[in-house]
DNA sequence: CTACTGATTGTTTTG
DNA sequence: CAAAACAATCAGTAG
């Protein structure tokens, strides 16, 4: 299965990464990154879940995560703040320890997936909450972050264009790095 | 060697 | 407003 031949956008975002290997003039468009294909396909019929599921993810990975790149263009930015964790990301942070234990050989990142969203919708939302509780922090960090990293590609490169202009006003913030958030305020 | 795949749901982002 | 994209994970797979 290679060629399918369909390319909606740029899949390279965040990773960057993305075989963009297609240095071609033509530029047709990249074979694999199924990751969206697989909605496409899937769309049509479902028979294993009929409740809902209809929507499915797309997946990409640098691998070499912030510290390698390597020759193409893989990390651009390697400061830039990923998304935060949603709640079911958190509770499966811990899940994924408990299923490891459960099933130490069990290699399928899937199984655990499927395993923790069947057991996440069985837990009640006041299971949830401290989760919830924590992922709403993380949503904080990361509006933290990406304020720095903000300023950070205002004041490296010269950002021309593309920054948000912030029409008006005076708004001189000043936000010197590092505050020392609090952090931590249990309340079971 | 490096990027992608699988699968989950929730949030962030973009159109 | 809605749909898309992407967040972690881990080992395997393909180019």
């Amino acid at each position: 299965m290679s060629h399918w031949t369909l390319v909606e956008r740029e899949t390279a975002h965040t990773g960057g990464s993305q075989s963009l290997k297609w240095g071609g003039e033509g530029g047709i468009d990249v074979f694999s990154p199924m990751t969206k294909i697989r909605r496409f396909i899937m769309k049509g019929g479902k028979s294993k879940s009929d409740t809902k599921s209809a929507k499915l993810s797309v997946n990409k990975k640098p691998t070499t995560k912030a510290g390698g790149r390597k020759s193409g263009k893989a990390a651009k930015d390697p400061n830039k703040p990923k998304r935060p964790a949603s709640a079911f990301f958190v509770f499966m942070e811990e899940f994924r320890e408990s299923y490891k234990k459960d099933h130490p050989k069990n290699k399928s990142v899937a199984a655990v997936g499927k395993a923790g969203g069947d057991k996440w919708k069985s837990m009640s939302e006041a299971e949830k909450a401290p989760y919830v509780a924590k992922a709403e922090k993380r949503k904080v960090e990361y509006e933290k972050n990406m304020k720095a990293y903000n300023k950070r590609q205002a004041e490296g490169p010269q950002a021309d264009d593309e920054v948000e202009s912030e029409k008006s006003v005076s708004e001189v913030n000043d936000e010197d790095d590092e505050d020392g958030s609090g952090e931590e305020d249990d309340d079971e």
